[in-house]
DNA sequence: TATATATAGTTTAACGTTGAATTATATGAT
DNA sequence: ATCATATAATTCAACGTTAAACTATATATA
């Protein structure tokens, strides 16, 4: 491993972490919520409104169909609301409902209690410096994908 | 997303960045080659020698059903040969053929041309001081995994 | 106004992964 | 020597994802 460039090395590193982390957090998180419909949930307390599949779907760098999928989980468990958009016949208008509410509440509150277990251990102060060159490597990344469209 | 804690935010960049340059590499892949493909040939190469399922399924991170998944395409791409092992009824030893090395020459050139166009965009000094830090956490989160065990 | 093109959302097959169950073999304790 | 336990590998169902095909509706152009 350590003789690979620089470049593997760090998508690697970042590859593992990702899995690694998800893996906790989905282990961690109450009334079987994944990453991604927490995510959804999370979305509409901070940000507050209403949200459009295809705008949640822009928001997270996934697919149409992967929101799809999301959405329908999240719909079948009661913890958002679909209703047909009156103004386009093609669109729908995704909100969250009060379940919805309680449930990222509380999946918040386990997240935090797991990140605390890390408190100490992780330098997160050096991890603040690490921010946003991962956020500028992301946005290149993102530049790409688009390159040849 | 600004206002959500530092925690949530460099996982959350860690997440994306692993989906894009994930998806990125094996776009550019050559020989229908997945990144985990490609992590089990370029492993050979680099250290030589042979491994076993289960070997590999650890430097990988990754679990014995995976591995078992990932060698099956390999070998029925003629990339490894599995063998059993002599010595132990239940083992099985792999190896890396010719045309797997071929293979992992070609994608190592397709991956660094890639990587080309990139150069230049990115800030790679800056990244490499990333780096130890992202190491730093991934082991501190690997080590979490086998607490409860 | 008619037609072409774009967009919203869903569906499907395939991928790589996990976790749990299963089979086969090894190892260790009594 | 037997029996319990551990380990190697595989299989299976489920998950979240992608890409592509599809349906339905909007929009723009001729």
């Amino acid at each position: 491993m350590d003789q690979d460039p620089l470049t593997f090395r760090i998508f690697n590193e970042i590859g593992i972490i990702s899995q690694l982390s998800g893996a906790i957090m989905t282990r961690v998180l109450p009334h079987g919520l994944s990453m991604a419909q927490f995510g959804v949930l999370n979305n509409f307390v901070r940000l507050g409104g209403e949200r459009t599949p295809a705008g949640l779907a822009e928001a997270f760098q996934v697919t149409r169909g992967a929101m799809t999928n999301t959405l329908a989980r999240l719909e079948a468990q009661g913890f958002v609301d679909l209703r047909a958009d009156p103004a386009d016949g093609r669109g729908k208008i995704v909100s969250i409902t009060e379940a919805g509410r309680i449930a990222r509440e509380d999946a918040l509150a386990a997240l935090m209690e797991e990140a605390g277990k890390f408190e100490g251990k992780v330098d997160w102060a050096g991890l603040q410096e690490v921010l946003p060159k991962l956020v500028e490597l992301r946005k290149i990344l993102d530049e790409e994908r688009f390159k040849g469209e």
